[in-house]
DNA sequence: TGGACGCCCATGAATTCCCATGGCATCCCT
DNA sequence: AGGGATGCCATGGGAATTCATGGGCGTCCA
């Protein structure tokens, strides 16, 4: 089925670490877990990188196979190996969803991101993340009004559509 | 068959945000859906956007799907990358139409745009948009006779179909 | 021995599914 | 041409299911 989750929400995160998820992405990643079958519950891996980052991201067994496998291509005792190997294998967590639709996000994650009681889901191509909403509020959305502020007043972002990337 | 929606259309909007959607839209929306078969119910995809838009547009799954490869095109990271997954991937809304013509709008869509009673419908090529009525009438028609307004009494539209765009 | 975590159950609200109606237009038969 | 019969269209209502969320109780282990 779908291979990308679309759309956002916000849920409540409880004392236990519990929190749904939007149940559009829970069948994203039923339809990406290889392992799946009905009824069961669907793992994950949630990416946390390292201090800097701010956000959990997401990631389906197939999305992060296809990472996995990406990193087997490079070459051995290569500085981007290393590097990638540290952040996806490393600082990640591999999880699953729960029959009622929840995650449960160990403290130490909750501490990273310095969630308490809600979270902001929001969809970015085959992952998703998770963002404490203040920070997605202030962080992401300035930046985003900051850049919008460099355009003309009536911009339209489709045009990047349309347009070859420059770089 | 087709692949442009055309012409405009007003329906009831009930209490649970069902609304049927002009019957000429829905051909469109399944001949633009690889997934739809003959009797099934065809996807489309709701982007709403920031808080800036104040009307709702549909794509059909082709539609959408092109947006898609043109996103992840490119460069991984940049700017222009981060804010258009933002818009498709995360202020969107995955439905489909169902057997009797209707789509469904939560709540927080109906929100957003304000929407009450009635829902206006219009064709805009690829996608069409749904609005609050009375913002269509005030905003966008203001608008085009505000356009007009600037142009010679005897103007012709029609001129613009041989002209380069000037950005 | 007290968290941290897994598992089971519970509930109100939102959403989906299924069925129903009246109105129009079209098609077809006599 | 008259007059159904047919079929799609717009809309409504209620039942059934899913969602989001909360609480309780064992258990593992540091």
């Amino acid at each position: 089925m779908s291979r990308r989750f679309r759309g956002e929400g916000q849920h409540k995160v409880d004392t236990k670490g519990r929190v749904s998820i939007p149940a559009s992405f829970r069948r994203v990643l039923e339809a990406n877990d290889p392992n799946w079958q009905n009824g069961g519950a669907p793992e994950l891996v949630i990416v946390y990188g390292d201090s800097r980052r701010n956000y959990l991201e997401c990631y389906t067994m197939g999305a992060i196979e296809e990472v996995d496998n990406k990193i087997d291509a490079l070459p051995r005792g290569s500085m981007e190996r290393k590097m990638l190997q540290r952040l996806f294998h490393g600082q990640s967590f591999p999880t699953s969803v729960d029959e009622t639709g929840r995650l449960v996000l160990p403290a130490k994650l909750r501490n990273k991101i310095d969630l308490d009681a809600e979270a902001f889901f929001i969809a970015a191509g085959d992952t998703f993340q998770i963002w404490k909403p203040e920070t997605y509020e202030t962080e992401e959305k300035a930046r985003e009004e900051e850049w919008l502020d460099d355009l003309p007043e009536d911009f339209d972002p489709l045009i990047f559509l349309d347009r070859k990337p420059e770089s």
